[in-house]
DNA sequence: ATGGTCGCTAAGCGA
């Protein structure tokens, strides 16, 4: 039986449980990992979460800003939450999966800060905050490195391909896709010894994006997209998943977020 | 050309 894992930053749980459920009811992923809740934990819709079928759950919230949760039909138990770049920022969540297809898989959910608009460390301090978190995410892959059975999700914030934004000549001085982002990131997945399990389905140089924004006249006339939301996995993990989904058609959705749910799907 | 739109929480910040 496969298990379907979905990660999707979703801008406000309480103002798009709606949508949430319609992803559930439309796609059935076992394991949902959210992003940028902005809730409290004790503010979280947690009975309509349990009420979709997931009886085993996380969350880190904080009031108003980011925050992360994660769901699963298979039982699992929560193994951190740990601070980053020097902040109290909810921007982590890791479980271990206790049964089910996954027993014995650590699963990482990452919010990534956006980082601001100035892509100077030395005159933004949102920028020198993320890159930071990106060196903290290298130190620990590298910990990590020679450990089996991991996952890792989430809103990295980062497009590190030029196939992962619709301009990568236009984005290079844009925050996001930056040559020190984009380095940073790929050094931390050597690093890890990640294995970016959506590239293994579909490979460069095929333009794949999570993320419109809200910005934009019409998002999918001008589909100005970028990927910043990424499933990787250890290379033992990443050998059993058999399939993604970028589910594109959610921008379009009834007062949307402006990043899509990713799938995949383990055998 | 240097915007444009969201969501939070109540004018401005973060994305």
């Amino acid at each position: 039986m496969p298990l379907r894992l979905a990660t999707w930053n979703i801008n406000s749980v309480r103002l798009r449980i709606g949508l949430v459920a319609k992803l559930v009811d439309e796609h059935a992923p076992d394991v949902l990992c959210l992003q940028e809740t902005k809730c409290a934990d004790d503010h979280f819709p947690l009975n309509d979460i349990r009420k979709l079928g997931y009886a085993h759950v996380a969350i880190h919230g904080q009031k108003g800003y980011h925050g992360v949760a994660t769901f699963s039909r298979f039982p699992f138990v929560t193994t951190a939450k740990e601070r980053w770049a020097d902040k109290d920022d909810a921007r982590h969540l890791a479980t271990t999966f206790a049964a089910g297809p996954l027993e014995g898989v650590t699963l990482h959910n990452f919010y990534v800060p956006a980082g601001g608009d100035e892509p100077d460390p030395t005159i933004n301090p949102k920028f020198a905050h993320k890159l930071q978190f990106v060196r903290e995410l290298h130190q620990w892959s590298e910990r990590i490195a020679e450990t089996d059975a991991r996952i890792m999700v989430g809103d990295l914030n980062i497009a590190p391909d030029p196939s992962d934004v619709w301009s990568h000549k236009q984005l290079l001085r844009v925050v996001s896709h930056t040559p020190v982002e984009t380095e940073g990131l790929d050094a931390m997945r050597l690093a890890g010894r990640w294995v970016d399990a959506v590239r293994a389905h579909v490979p460069h140089p095929e333009k794949l994006y999570s993320w419109w924004s809200y910005r934009a006249a019409d998002w999918e006339a001008s589909d100005r997209g970028r990927r910043l939301d990424h499933v990787w996995a250890s290379e033992d993990v990443a050998a059993r998943s058999t399939g993604v989904e970028i589910l594109k058609a959610a921008r379009g959705w009834d007062r949307p977020s402006d990043h899509v749910p990713v799938i995949v799907t383990f055998g």
